[in-house]
RNA sequence: GCCCGGGUGGCGGAAUAGGUAGACGCAAGGGACUUAAAAUCCCUCGGGACUUAAUCUCCCGUGCCGGUUCGACUCCGGCCCCGGGCACCA
């Protein structure tokens, strides 16, 4: 027993005692409750940052939190191993992108665990394993089969001179970051997956989540964005083509003064064609970014096609315009424009001098100014004809009964959800199980021809993906005719492997199905931890996921995060820590340092888990004199000649001792299970320990005291310093290994006090403080508030207007 | 631009359901121990006023402006700043 904290040799043992005794290898035992705990696989990118060390500890602190619970819990880990940053580096480098990933791999393994987190490393997998994504391959065809994916042309990032599709991040100013070519938007055909399918249902079911965060189902419910509205067709003048529109304004339909379509549109092309200033204005709009950010902050511009719309009911003659806000990719790509009431088409209308029709009244009557803004809101109609004078409520079905009536429109309920683009033209990801036949068209690969293995050892070039010269992997035989054909080149976006991967964790040895039965023992996952910058996406994706695999039968739920946690960044210097910010913080040297305890301690500490965490040396420091203070704390009381015994009855000190021992109990226990804020019950373990040093030692009760209190101390804390906690509970003369013992209890009978501070206040400012007996009425705390010499000064002369007595708390007085 | 968060001492943060603003920690200053330093321990610590003195008392204070309330960091309206997301970074 060393009298000093030595965390160097503490925690390689404590690691290796949980290692030769397999203590987080779990099982599915059907006799108990399960509890999966798991936090976002990390993408391997060499170094482990400190935003993985915030995730990774709170996901333990729940994991063996819930261990002591008595819960059987499963908490694994793995890599999420395709992706664009290994063929960058592979490009920078010359290395292969298998080699740079498996290498990362083993390094990041290890730095995790130096950190000590409880993982059951018999269940790793990396999403570039073939073993692995060929029950995404597999997945794939299933959704094939049930008409969930399907083939559309879209725009894409175009490099002309590295002749590749971009990613939006390697597009800065509108050129390509290698080649520095102004990047043009370019239409390919590539897969995708009905999601929009299930809109309805990812939506609908978030109302029935209460584990997770207000926040992050209102983000969801605003991108699945479902509105009802109005298809309308509109017939063009002199020629064949139609416009179709979707408004959730059609009471405005009869303001409506021009139409918008995108630069992509059928029509548009054909305006291009017979006239060369059209046809400049769509080539010039071929630059650019594909992203909505970009496309809403840009320069709104357009250009007249010399084609005239009919208005539906009027018969008028709109005329339609090129606009470069609005995309191909986004609904049918054409817009009705009214002016008078919506603020991006007045903007457009003023800037090219169109029309402004006002059809709206304010339900009050007030006059409005067109020529400043639009007006936007609800109201009476003007200016419709037949339609005057109704409320815009009204005139929305009246209208659309017209519209409908006249084949002309129909009522749609509309998602702002787009399908899902699967396609990466890339080389580092999983293949898209395909086959391009010249007879037969695009055939699904056979089910027994799985997995369509990825070529590994290529190295890539900025020209995007090499599979296309791999003759090896691009030739084959149609499934279907046997004639000679190209595999799909196209690979999964890595949401497609993030959206899984927990599911597979429950049974990842199965090399017959892509699930079996552990799974239903396993999912859902019951707490999820995450950064909040997957709080739409990487979710979205993979609850949609989840809903194919229930349909499939191979999960028996609707959702697979029934709690989730998004955890804050960590900042330094007020900013994303980040390489070329040159503000990054290395856990390793952390750890070497002070000890893995040291760094979960302080990054639990410093902020609670859903908010930005500045990080600070200096507090480290601090978090490293705390668990010294508390191993000589422990160390003394072992020490000590006093035998401890029980005593008949407890002393006033001692009660009061007990009173802060069982208080801070609860208070941790509600601090971890329910609020989940491990900055606040690292606070109440550290005022306690305040509370301990300070407690003289005279007595055998007292040392019997201690005795409680220090394990009691030692178990809230073990599962934010796993370590630390396993070495003292030993020295506390336990032979039971800390993981798996029970999570302290707390008695609300010695949390129950005798008397109780209340506060008095007068016109709202406190004047006095009181000691008011437990079972007092309001009319004693009445008088007793009235005695006080304070009270009195400022209550002299004055009639008492109000006398609020809040039981527990305040008496607030109104002169 | 749109959607979602956040803003409290010198700093990180606390205040859980509208009820004592600043718990806990860091930094700083002072002291003890030491030949010295480190480590450790003790004290002070939002700003200001008053007093011989005090752990008394008073005023101001939670991004800014306004409102509701006996009472607002907390609720409502408007604004400013910072962060996350916006469909090919993960």
């Amino acid at each position: 027993m060393n009298p000093h904290y030595q965390a160097e040799h503490i925690e390689p043992a404590a690691q290796a005692y949980w290692d030769t005794h397999k203590t987080f290898q779990v099982h599915e035992d059907p006799s108990r409750d399960k509890f999966y705990c798991l936090a976002m696989l990390p993408y391997p990118s060499g170094h482990l940052h400190m935003g993985h060390v915030r995730n990774y500890t709170i996901g333990d602190v729940i994991a063996r939190a819930m261990r002591m619970q008595g819960k059987n819990v499963l908490q694994p880990m793995g890599w999420d191993a395709f992706g664009l940053p290994a063929e960058n580096a592979a490009i920078k480098h010359g290395l292969a992108p298998s080699q740079w990933t498996y290498e990362n791999i083993a390094h990041m393994r290890g730095q995790l665990q130096k950190l000590g987190l409880g993982y059951d490393w018999s269940r790793e997998l990396a999403t570039c394993d073939p073993d692995y994504y060929r029950w995404e391959q597999w997945l794939f065809l299933q959704m094939y089969k049930k008409g969930l994916v399907y083939k559309k042309a879209t725009l894409v990032n175009w490099d002309p001179v590295d002749q590749t599709v971009l990613a939006n991040e390697q597009v800065i100013n509108g050129r390509g970051w290698r080649s520095d070519a102004l990047v043009e938007l370019r239409e390919i055909p590539q897969w995708f997956f009905k999601i929009t399918d299930y809109a309805e249902e990812l939506l609908a079911d978030l109302s029935q989540m209460p584990g997770w965060p207000e926040q992050v189902r209102t983000m969801q419910q605003h991108w699945v964005g479902r509105s009802v509205g109005a298809n309308v067709t509109f017939h063009v003048d002199n020629r064949p083509e139609t416009v179709e529109i979707f408004t959730t304004r059609v009471d405005t339909l009869m303001g409506t003064t021009y139409l918008a379509i995108a630069p992509q549109h059928a029509l548009a092309i054909q305006a291009g064609l017979q006239d060369k200033d059209v046809q400049a204005f769509i080539d010039d709009c071929a630059h650019g970014k594909t992203s909505e950010a970009e496309l809403t902050q840009m320069e709104k511009r357009g250009v007249f096609t010399g084609f005239y719309a009919l208005h539906p009911l009027t018969g008028a003659r709109l005329p339609i315009w090129i606009a470069n806000f609005v995309l191909m990719n986004y609904g049918s790509g054409a817009v009705m424009a009214v002016p008078a009431h919506d603020e991006r088409d007045f903007a457009f209308a003023k800037k090219y001098h169109l029309p402004i029709q006002q059809v709206i009244m304010p339900a009050n009557n007030e006059p409005i100014d067109l020529h400043t803004a639009a007006y936007t809101p609800y109201g009476t109609l003007i200016n419709s004809g037949e339609f005057d004078g109704l409320s815009s409520e009204a005139a929305l079905k009246a209208i659309s009964s017209q519209l409908i009536a006249l084949k002309v429109g129909s009522w749609q309920v509309h998602f702002r959800l787009r399908d899902w683009g699967i396609s990466r033209q890339r080389y580092w990801g999983a293949p898209i199980p395909m086959i391009n036949c010249t007879v037969c068209g695009p055939q699904p690969v056979n089910e027994t021809d799985l997995p369509v293995i990825l070529p590994e050892g290529l190295t890539p070039s900025e020209k995007g993906s090499v599979l296309k010269e791999h003759t090896e992997f691009l030739e084959t035989t149609c499934p279907l005719c046997g004639e000679k054909a190209t595999r799909e080149t196209d690979t999964f976006d890595t949401f497609m492997e993030s959206s899984w991967y927990f599911a597979r964790y429950t049974c990842p040895d199965q090399n017959e199905h892509m699930l079996d039965e552990r799974a239903l023992y396993w999912l859902p996952v019951d707490q999820y931890i995450g950064g909040i910058e997957h709080a739409v996406m990487h979710l979205l994706y993979a609850r949609f996921i989840y809903k194919v695999l229930r349909d499939l039968k191979l999960v028996n739920n609707d959702e697979p995060f029934t709690r989730l946690l998004t955890q804050g960044m960590v900042l330094k210097d007020g900013a994303k820590m980040s390489k070329s910010k040159g503000n990054t913080v290395d856990p390793n040297a952390l750890i070497e340092k002070y000890g893995a305890d040291t760094v979960r301690l302080f990054s639990l500490f410093a902020a609670p888990p859903e908010q930005s965490l500045e990080w600070s040396d200096a507090g480290v420091e601090g978090a490293y004199r705390y668990l010294k203070r508390l191993y000589k704390l422990v160390y003394a009381h072992v020490s000590s000649p006093i035998k401890a015994s029980r005593p008949p009855e407890w002393s006033s000190t001692q009660q009061t001792v007990r009173f802060h021992l069982h208080q801070t109990i609860k208070k941790v226990t509600e601090d971890l299970f329910t609020r989940q804020t491990f900055n606040t019950a690292i606070a109440a373990i550290m005022e306690f320990t305040n509370i301990l040093q300070k407690y003289e030692i005279n007595a055998p009760a007292d040392q019997a005291l201690m005795q409680q209190s220090l394990e009691a101390l030692v178990l809230l804390l073990a599962p934010m310093t796993p370590h630390i906690c396993h070495y003292l509970w030993q020295m506390l003369g336990h032979d039971t290994p800390l993981a798996l013992c029970p999570w302290p209890g707390f008695d609300y009978s010695v949390l129950n006090r005798a008397s109780y501070e209340m506060v008095v206040q007068i016109n709202g400012k406190v004047r006095a403080r009181l000691q008011v007996d437990e079972n007092a009425d309001e009319e004693a705390i009445k008088a007793l508030a009235l005695q006080e010499e304070n009270v009195k000064k400022y209550i002299e002369g004055q009639t008492i207007k109000k006398f609020i007595v809040v039981p527990k708390r305040l008496v607030s007085i109104v002169v």
